[in-house]
DNA sequence: TTGATAAGACGTAATTATTCCGTTTTAAAA
DNA sequence: TTTTAAAACGGAATAATTACGTCTTATCAA
């Protein structure tokens, strides 16, 4: 984890980034949760520490962070959730649970190949597939 | 169109919800539409012909009919949208205009199997996969 | 056809997530 | 240190969605 906040250190500077405490701060928080939060779980844990943090800090910075590839994001039950962003650096997929917002993270994409999908105890309760894009009316819009 | 009326008229009663001039004309709109569209689009246009039309009503309405089968909903740029049920009655998955919420079937699941999408003039941009459930740890709550 | 009643619709206000803005503070480079 | 661009602040605005108490209406049986 020490490694994975040097690494998000260099990301920053390399990006313009400050590296303040409140930002340091939430990022370890991330990490060690190491599954996706809402910006509300995140603000009552952090605001123990810094009282007066608000939204608008908190809302700003995980999307500068997502912006950089530090996190990465996901639209869940109507909220936003975010999470460190996953170290293999390819293109994955993930199984989400619900109670806990923690993953598994599945190396297979369905848009190159779609093979059967090892659920390693996770039970499963539905899924989304979405692709989105432009259809070929709204091209030129 | 108007056999999807009908058709609607019928799970309606069936689940014991009463077919208003408001439902029904509702039902039209997204019969005609046929692509997903926000409460709020769905607010604007009724508003013509039911002026103090309610987005209580309207939410109520779409939820009822989502629960029934007669619509569809995903949830997208952070809010729901609705659209008519497609007719196949099978499972299936959609690529969604980002512009104007028209939609095309996919027939494929890549749950069962992954193979090459046929995307016909459709413009990708990008895509979500994911799957809900419950992980071994959560499974007891 | 009518009348009773369960369901629907209404209007208004509350909630919740998220963002905007003008001002003050602070991390980092010179 | 000093400078200054970036960050944080506080508070209010926005936008989607839901709750609630009351009034209205579709439905069905007499």
């Amino acid at each position: 984890m020490q490694k994975q906040i040097e690494q998000a250190r260099e990301q920053m500077k390399a990006s313009g980034f400050k590296a303040t405490p409140k930002r340091l701060d939430l990022l370890a928080y991330l990490f060690e949760a190491n599954r996706y939060v809402s910006a509300r779980e995140i603000a009552e844990e952090l605001r123990t520490s810094h009282p007066s943090l608000s939204y608008d800090t908190i809302y700003r910075n995980l999307n500068d962070f997502a912006e950089i590839n530090i996190l990465e994001t996901t639209e869940l039950d109507g909220e936003m959730k975010y999470r460190a962003a996953c170290q293999s650096g390819q293109h994955h997929h993930h199984l989400i649970c619900r109670a806990c917002g923690k993953t598994e993270t599945l190396n297979v994409c369905p848009m190159e190949l779609m093979s059967p999908i090892k659920a390693s105890g996770f039970e499963v309760e539905d899924h989304k597939f979405e692709i989105y894009g432009r259809c070929a009316d709204c091209q030129s819009v």
